[in-house]
DNA sequence: CGCCAGGCCTTAC
DNA sequence: GTAAGGCATGGC
């Protein structure tokens, strides 16, 4: 595989200021909505300590991408413009403040909001949710970041800018002419031949990936359900974390623990009628309240 | 050792 | 249609 080095750093910030409710690069990328960040001093999980932060890094449609946080700002620097594909990303765009405050009353949601602010959803891509949330099941947030990033290492595309080297997400494509075993020595045991399958299943055209911005959200939900290894709870995250969509609310054990705890009316013992109660419990914005209390209830649990 | 992790698939009724 | 079992793997 050839590697496509770059000459020119090109850089920019964004102030604070211009984004409402600013940004808080850890939360947001390392709480488990995706998994295709990397940190340049290491362990992606660990506190930052104080500004500027480490560099986050990833690669996005053939653009290197570094950002981090000063005081005042979100710094980047890449090998073209990106400023509008990090809006994209990062959601840069949301009226945090108003989303949020737009949420239930509920003394634990208002807990979860209080403490983690500046975190904002991600955008990956639909085709990036499904493979990262296939490889999510019956995982801990920290070794899903490990399968994936072995899968980039492994089978994406290579740049390097500056004397650096980075990987962009694997393409179906590649993904598609895989062995199983391949996948498996990536750390992703029996979710290998899901992924698998659904490459394929991608790359050749069976079920073509739909357009998650113009169609109503349950039947979307349902119909990418047909893909394998992909249930109404990965359906949710890749729609959620991936797509863009703000109205589903994944149903994982943190959930259905919280349900049980703080909104018990809302459990009607199927999936898709349990995810629908509390959708309609969570507020105009479902998706946003759903992650801030499952990285707030995850946070707070295992230290 | 057993239990758990951003569940899903297959098989049995 | 719903209910069990199986599934890889590492941390605790």
């Amino acid at each position: 595989m050839r590697t496509q080095t770059h000459r020119e750093v090109v850089r920019g910030t964004i102030p604070k200021d211009d984004l409402d409710g600013g940004i808080d690069l850890h939360r947001t990328l390392a709480s488990g909505q995706t998994y295709r960040w990397r940190r340049a001093d290491g362990d992606l999980f660990e506190q930052p300590q104080r500004h500027p932060t480490p560099w986050y890094e990833t690669v996005e449609d053939g653009a290197i991408i570094r950002i981090r946080e000063t005081d005042g700002a979100l710094e980047w620097e890449s090998n073209r413009e990106i400023e509008s594909t990090l809006r994209c990303l990062l959601r840069l765009d949301d009226d945090l403040p108003t989303i949020l405050e737009a949420g239930p009353a509920d003394p634990i949601y208002r807990a979860a909001i209080a403490d983690h602010r500046g975190m904002r959803l991600v955008k990956d891509s639909l085709y990036v949710g499904l493979v990262s949330f296939i490889c999510s099941t019956q995982m801990r947030v920290e070794r899903i970041h490990v399968m994936i990033q072995n899968l980039m290492e492994r089978f994406g595309e290579r740049h390097e800018l500056a004397g650096r080297r980075y990987s962009g997400f694997p393409r179906a494509e590649v993904l598609a002419k895989q062995e199983e075993s391949a996948l498996r020595a990536c750390g992703l045991g029996y979710r290998a031949p899901y992924v698998l399958e659904t490459a394929r299943t991608i790359d050749d055209g069976r079920i073509p990936l739909p357009d998650a911005e113009g169609e109503p959200y349950e039947p979307l939900r349902d119909r990418l359900t047909a893909f394998s290894g992909v249930g109404p709870k990965v359906a949710d995250c890749a729609l959620l974390f991936g797509a863009g969509r703000l109205e589903p609310v994944p149903l994982d054990r943190w959930i259905q623990r919280a349900i049980a705890d703080h909104f018990p009316d809302c459990d009607r013992g199927d999936y898709a009628a349990t995810s629908q109660a509390i959708r309609d419990r969570l507020g105009p914005y479902p998706g946003y309240a759903q992650t801030y209390l499952f990285h707030h209830l995850r946070t707070s649990t295992d230290g």
